[in-house]
DNA sequence: ACTAGAGGTGTAAACGCTTACACAGCGATA
DNA sequence: TATCGCTGTGTAAGCGTTTACACCTCTAGT
């Protein structure tokens, strides 16, 4: 059923029946109510395509993801889409997919998608990474762009940007791990470099804590790489009472590496880490990590894509996501210091 | 740039250049390749909301997504997601996600899809499962489904349904168990009914295993429900000697509590599990588990639809995905086994 | 030489909405 | 009573495509 024939059936113009639905331009509010209930009844809903050909908008914004797919940290994705979609019904807007393809031709699609109209804006997410060139060329269209982004570039126009401030949970890893009472840190990386490492020494020294340089090791993405490099970390003479391990995933593998040695954690090691996948809670024994927002970081980039598409004007904010500690059971005070320091007062 | 303009720039009418996008009417395949290459030169995309208008059919479909969100499981939806963008991609197909809400509206939703040709058709799922009124329903409107149902209802025209048959994977299960000289297998469910249980209990004895009504127990659906009823499973006084575990949710738990209460996995007891949740492979030890592809459920779901947007039809194709088993380290000959009849004989 | 048919192109009427503008009715003001 | 302004409604011109139809130019068949 299209405009024209419900006007005639309930006796008004066209116009008419397009005020009654967008509720602005004249229109008395018992005729208002009138179209809206006839709608209801006789199932009348306007064409989507029409009216984005009419309004030249859709209503519609993007979701582009780019980069590498890996098995057990994907699912932030999930989360970060739930964010979006979240916002983006709160507002009335749909979200498009663009299709999965080679990562070449991305931001041809991208540009695709903007150049058809089939969007409004897009949300574009990297992993490891959106490259700076990128969004450089993405700025100079006539859409708007929020994305996601580890490194916040320098401002472009039209790019609104949401980062993840990690230092809030990396405080917390150095307040918890010396007021347990642990000095000799060890540090589990996953790829070099990595920024956490100074933050977390800083803390760290600040508390009277420390990491010694023999007991930072870079160890890589998966669960194995986790193990080997636990095994490493902590054969050593002069073995950390605690290990800051990079993500979850690479704890995964670290702890039974470490069971596998014949440790207890948390009695002969603790150990926290970093981004609280949906599984953190299930290890053995329950992981401390630093929860990762991704629900706000979909959301944060939402809300400045549509203020942006709202007023039609870059509104370049820079926005970042805090992150927090989430304590479970795979930390405890150090051995030597229950014993030598009767030290229990540092128990929460 | 609209495609007047353009036809202008490049000196040929509006029709010359619609013909050259969509090669097909009467053109010259010299006038074609000058437009389509002066399109890439001078950037024009053509509208698409007027295309979708004009063609009646956008070339989108919709993804709907009903029902509980899990922690854990939820995942199965990334697979999902990717089957169906791989198909819709490779057939030129959008996919438009519904916004989230309450699920009393979503059907409404659906039906405003439909009607305002937002979508050509639509892939529901649904967690645990898509009620069969709704089923019938969206089957009245002009628009086409592909929906991923757990039992399959009768037959509704415009309706596609794929389902999961777990009977093959089960029978590997019993295989596995069998051969390897288990003759006493523990039954840890989910949620009752569940006709896994008759599935995999009839191809037990058929190889001379079986389960005994006490070994039978439902746990629910998170890891600590799956440790409570491992506990209440294994500390009576027949243990039996392998467990089956309907989801790797509960076996997480229940392999926690095994150790817990001193038993060796899999010295002392075997663990078999369904679903093959990414993180199966990073359990300790890692999981033996019937393996669900998702990923395929996906694309069938989407092929039925698109075959049947194509030649405009219901195609009313009933299929299903079959599940196959996946062997790790949790599963071993019991022990008694070993000693009893030295049969190490049954280790592939 | 004339016509039939086919291939190539252009013109203009849809597609289903929005909205600027015109216009009718009507109470208030002069 | 004529004028003004205001409210509510209708008319019609867009929005940017597609495509049926008309037209023109060939080549081939008679």
């Amino acid at each position: 059923m299209t405009i024209e024939e419900f006007a005639r059936k309930i006796g008004v113009s066209t116009a008419t029946v397009s005020r009654a639905i967008h509720g602005k331009g004249r229109i008395s509010l018992q005729t208002r109510q009138m179209v809206l209930q006839r709608m209801e009844e006789l199932g009348f809903t306007p064409n989507l395509h029409a009216q984005s050909l009419a309004h030249r908008r859709s209503r519609t914004i993007g979701l582009e993801y780019l980069g590498r797919t890996e098995v057990l940290s994907d699912m932030f994705l999930l989360a970060l889409a739930r964010g979006i979609q979240q916002v983006l019904s709160e507002h009335g807007y749909n979200l498009l997919l663009n299709p999965v393809g080679v990562s070449t031709e991305r931001e041809s699609l991208l540009r695709r998608w903007a150049r058809s109209r089939a969007v409004d804006g897009a949300i574009v997410v990297g992993n490891p990474d959106v490259p700076v060139e990128w969004l450089q060329r993405l700025g100079g269209q006539r859409i708007f762009y929020g994305v996601i982004v580890r490194h916040p570039p320098p401002p472009i126009a039209n790019v609104g940007c949401v980062s993840l401030d990690l230092s809030q949970g990396i405080r917390q890893v150095a307040e918890l791990l010396c007021s347990l009472g642990h000095s000799r840190i060890g540090y589990l990386g996953s790829i070099e470099p990595d920024p956490v490492l100074a933050l977390l020494r800083d803390e760290l020294t600040a508390r009277g804590g420390d990491i010694l340089a023999e007991h930072v090791i870079y160890a890589g993405r998966t669960p194995d790489d986790g193990a080997r490099a636990a095994r490493q970390l902590l054969s050593g003479e002069s073995r950390p009472t605690a290990v800051f391990v990079r993500t979850d995933v690479l704890a995964i593998g670290a702890m039974r590496a470490i069971r596998e040695m014949g440790l207890q954690i948390p009695r002969h090691v603790s150990v926290v880490s970093h981004d609280d996948i949906p599984f953190a809670p299930f290890t053995d024994p329950p992981l401390t990590t630093v929860r990762v927002d991704y629900e706000q970081l979909g959301k944060s980039a939402v809300e400045m894509l549509l203020a942006m598409l709202e007023r039609q004007e870059p509104v370049n904010l820079h926005c970042t996501v805090h992150t927090s500690l989430v304590q479970r059971a795979s930390v405890a005070p150090p051995l030597h210091h229950q014993i030598s320091q009767g030290g229990l007062s540092h128990h929460a």
